[in-house]
RNA sequence: GGGCGAUUAGCGCAGCUGGUUCAGAGCAUCUGCCUUACAAGCAGAGGGUCGGCGGUUCGAAUCCGUCAUCGCCCACCA
């Protein structure tokens, strides 16, 4: 076998990949094992690749990986989301861009160019996703409008409504002119605005009598010109004047006091209008007088209905006036605003204006577009018992949140929560399953009316029918039912996802469900906390009785290396598929989890992934100098078996703490700690200590023992297994090299575990520890001196109690610090280089070499930090309350700290008594 | 307006319930090496008053208070 000097992501990833495929090493089924699940947070249906997809995802692989190598059946679920209101954005336009408008088709039209955009876009990404190295199990791939999913929605729609948690009702909504859909609060996204005050003119109407007017500081009479009274009040949207149906101010208000029980005129409108008093509004804001507009604001429909106003729409549903606002019929809002604003001051209404931060709802999906405050009829969820069930879990610690914060996010949310409008006026989605039954008289489809509905919810027509004729009597028939025209909320599905992807809704307790639910984790972005994984944790504890996941990893968001978040517009996002064609995915991999920290936003840079490829590189060509030794039967020299020894025990110590960070989350601390392993203890220093000697004659490496060579294939197996889950592809290629496999074997499904370290192990780690200094010291003297790695140095050693003395470990000493000879010596020679290990002096002889003064300066600087150091110890040791109050071992450790200080300072002095001659 | 979190090396971070020379690894920087696996590499080195101030304690990066800066979430002040 042949391997090449470099390694090339791109020959084996495929590779692999459709190796993995063709075995159906993906694929889960029940068994008897400890089942590992994650269902996928569906990506849009018709969405691309982007960064925060791939840190989510490679994440997932993580867990999904480990979990199989551990021994349990893992099974993460793929699938996609219909994503109602972007899809159908989409959709729209694409129609528009062929002359076609929404509206001039019909629901089954409209519904066919959807499915076809579907299928044309969809599934693109969870192709893209196979790239990365996704290890889904494929032929599980759902969708939240597939046959399944849908039942299911449709099912637990009209369960809810039975158990009387789903209702419909008129309320003040947040209406999407764009969408031309109502929008849950959530999805509502509020921006700060540099805006504009407007300070507009209401006369008062019954000019006949004069009230008492406050006066200015110099008894001017105030609201008063030539026209009469008047009363100023400040809004952000003149445009809404055609709506007013009052004016309201607040009773304790003094300076309003003689406004009290008149009536104003609407400027520009012409309406008069009572002042009414409610101690809503705020004295101090403005002058202390609100324009009220209850069609048009939610406070402004609270007070019209205690205070029982008239209300006017003057908006249509895209966002232009209405023929009810009597003026600028047709036009749109954003265009009336400016132009009221002139016409108010033409016809000076307009008191003044100033500019004013404003804050301006957006629909979460639209976000060129302001959300109006709407009053329509919808379907709400009524939310209070979700809220009940869904908190506990999480408050106890039975379901956990990873980082911690955010439990408290989520509490305060429950604690708050509002009835979720769940219907969406939309085709592109779950049509809600129910029926209006038409009165003959009136063809009544005004959303905004108080008239008696009369509907029936019910799964098919024909239980809606019975269930019409039941309420209603027998004189209904199936034309008389009209079934809603809305669809649901997206999330109303994907709320289903750990339940429905199992068919738990529709077949209870079946297989699946009870076996892979409550699944494992779950991995997505803190932005749709509520959105999603609050509500999964409704829907699991109403359905399931059970929370839906064990544990949730709430990922940061990706950022540019500038902190800036990735955007289209700023052209920072770099495209996931040419990241991975220039770095392999093992390397784009690495690079988006050293940059990730459980729940901080992660700064990607380009040079992360360049560290994943190089150390792909970097195992490549260790496997390439392990394959390429001979062996022969020579017995195993200690040195060597010291040396796996010492591997071994530092790969099971290795494992322990990866483990431990994996149980915490820690997941780039993990890849952190393996990869370490690997360059510096595998590459660094075993490779080394074990590495035969050059054959000048031969031309190659002389042969290496079997022993040595087997324990080091076997040591590879095991990093290889530990370092799987992060980097899949390169270790499932190096590992199939490693030994002969049968087909159909793979590293991915390998079980593997290690023992914990015990004593012995640690007692060898402590041993090498020390090594490792010593060779290092060595090193450094060369460093410092300009010596060549070639020349060979003396080391003089102190006569015992080092290392260096026990002959296997001197072997390999000499080898890695390039040494003719270790000496013990009681007195090291003149002209020498020292350095400590420990308390332990080490000499390496220079001859003239040794800057003497150089050499002094440095020990008399490092003889005065020493001293700084054991001063601060005897003043505390000196202190009796310390030694009277600190744990005994606290205070044993200080005196050895003062020991080893002083031996130190003992043996520097000694040195710089020598130097001096 | 309310809440949460952060502030430690040039950069992004770790440092768990105060006490190992606790001030840390990675990247970057500097120096030396084309040493027969890897220059996409190896070896070595430098670098921080732990945001400011005050307090608790024998002892504080760690606990408390306060201020400053930044970030996030929630909230109907027009």
């Amino acid at each position: 076998m042949e391997l090449a000097t470099k390694y090339s992501p791109q020959d084996v990833e495929g590779k692999w990949y459709q190796y993995w495929l063709d075995n159906k090493l993906f694929s889960s089924k029940p068994d008897g094992r400890e089942p590992y699940t994650i269902v996928i947070p569906p990506p849009n249906v018709t969405g691309v690749l982007h960064m925060g997809h791939m840190l989510n995802n490679t994440i997932q692989d993580i867990l999904v990986r480990k979990a199989r190598l551990d021994g349990k059946n893992a099974c993460w679920v793929p699938g996609t989301d219909h994503a109602s209101i972007a899809t159908e954005a989409k959709v729209v336009n694409k129609l528009a861009s062929q002359g076609i408008k929404k509206r001039d088709l019909t629901r089954e039209e409209f519904l066919k160019h959807a499915w076809e955009w579907t299928e044309e876009h969809g599934g693109i990404i969870l192709k893209q996703l196979r790239k990365l190295g996704a290890s889904c199990d494929w032929d599980r791939t759902a969708f939240t409008m597939d046959e399944l999913r849908s039942e299911s929605v449709l099912k637990v729609f009209v369960d809810l409504y039975e158990k009387g948690y789903v209702y419909r009702g008129l309320r003040m909504v947040n209406w999407d002119p764009k969408a031309q859909t109502v929008l849950s609060t959530e999805e509502v996204i509020y921006r700060e605005e540099k805006s504009k005050l407007f300070h507009l003119k209401y006369y008062v109407a019954d000019a006949d009598v004069n009230p008492v007017v406050p006066t200015g500081e110099e008894g001017e009479v105030l609201h008063k010109d030539e026209k009469g009274y008047f009363a100023i009040v400040a809004t952000t949207r003149p445009e809404t004047i055609m709506g007013d149906t009052a004016m309201c101010i607040n009773p304790k208000d003094v300076k309003n006091q003689w406004l009290k029980g008149h009536k104003v005129i609407v400027p520009l409108v012409g309406r008069v209008t009572p002042v009414i008093e409610d101690r809503y509004v705020d004295i101090e804001f403005g002058t202390g007088c609100l324009k009220v507009t209850p069609a048009h604001d939610v406070n402004d429909y609270n007070l019209g209905k205690t205070h029982n106003l008239d209300t006017i729409d003057i908006f249509n549903p895209d966002g232009t006036i209405s023929e009810a606002a009597g003026m600028y019929v047709g036009q749109d809002r954003m265009d009336v605003r400016k132009q009221i604003a002139k016409d108010l001051e033409a016809a000076g209404l307009m008191d003044h204006i100033e500019d004013y931060d404003n804050k301006v709802g957006y629909s979460e999906r639209n976000q060129d577009t302001a959300v109006e405050p709407r009053l329509c009829k919808q379907w709400f969820l009524s939310m209070q018992h979700m809220a009940d069930i869904a908190l506990p879990p999480v408050l106890s610690g039975e379901l956990k949140f990873y980082p911690t914060k955010y439990v408290t996010t989520y509490k305060n949310w429950l604690e708050n929560i509002q009835d979720w409008c769940i219907s969406r006026q939309l085709w592109w989605g779950h049509r809600i399953p129910a029926y209006f039954i038409q009165s003959t008289s009136q063809q009544d489809d005004e959303s905004t009316s108080e008239a008696e509905e009369k509907f029936v919810v019910a799964l098919t027509p024909e239980e809606a029918l019975a269930k019409a004729k039941a309420q209603l009597g027998d004189h209904i028939t199936a034309d008389m039912l009209v079934r809603d025209e809305d669809a649901l909320d997206t999330w109303f599905s994907s709320w289903l996802w750990p339940i429905s992807l199992f068919d738990g809704i529709n077949n209870p307790g079946n297989e699946e469900i009870e076996y892979y639910y409550p699944t494992s984790d779950l991995v997505t972005g803190p932005d749709i906390i509520f959105f999603w994984v609050a509500r999964m944790i409704m829907a699991g504890c109403e359905y399931q009785k059970q929370i839906p996941f064990k544990n949730v990893y709430f990922t940061g968001i990706v950022r540019d290396k500038l902190g800036r978040k990735m955007s289209k517009s700023l052209g920072n996002s770099p495209d996931p598929l040419e990241l991975i064609e220039k770095y392999g995915a093992d390397g784009v991999r690495m690079g988006m989890m050293l940059a990730a920290p459980a729940g901080n936003d992660i700064l990607y840079d380009d040079a992360l992934c360049a560290q994943g490829m190089n150390f792909c590189n970097k195992m490549w060509n260790a496997f390439r100098l392990v394959k390429g030794w001979e062996t022969n039967d020579a017995e195993q020299p200690k040195a060597n078996a010291k040396s796996v020894a010492w591997m071994q025990a530092k790969i099971k110590a290795a494992y322990a703490e990866i483990n431990d960070l994996y149980s915490k989350y820690r997941l780039n601390e993990a890849l952190m700690a393996a990869f370490k392993l690997f360059t510096d203890e595998f590459s660094g220093w075993y490779l080394e200590m074990i590495k035969p000697d050059y054959d000048r004659e031969a031309g190659k490496a002389l042969p290496i023992d079997k022993t040595t060579m087997q324990a080091t294939l076997d040591i590879f197996d095991q990093l290889m297994h530990i370092i799987h889950p992060f980097m899949p592809f390169i270790t499932e290629e190096l590992w199939q090299h490693i030994a002969d496999r049968k087909e159909g074997e793979s590293l991915m499904v390998s079980e593997f575990k290690l023992a914990a370290p015990n004593a012995q192990d640690e007692a060898i780690i402590a041993q090498f520890e020390e090594l490792k200094q010593i060779i290092s010291g060595v090193r450094a003297v060369r460093q410092s001196k300009n010596i060549s790695p070639r020349e060979p140095l003396v080391l003089e050693a102190p006569i015992s109690g080092t290392a260096a003395h026990e002959a296997d470990l001197a072997v390999l000493v000499k080898k890695m610090a390039g040494l003719s000879d270790i000496q013990s010596v009681e007195q090291k020679g003149e002209g020498s280089q020292t350095f400590l290990v420990g308390t332990n002096e080490f000499a390496v002889p220079l001859g003239n070499l040794i800057d003497a003064e150089a050499e002094i300066q440095k020990a008399e600087a490092e003889i005065k930090r020493l001293e700084g150091f054991m001063q601060g110890i005897i003043k505390k040791l000196s202190n009796e309350r310390f030694v009277q109050n600190a744990p005994a071992q606290v205070v044993e450790l200080e005196r050895k700290k003062q020991a080893d200080a002083e031996s130190k300072i003992a043996a520097l002095k000694e040195t710089v008594k020598s130097l001096r001659g």
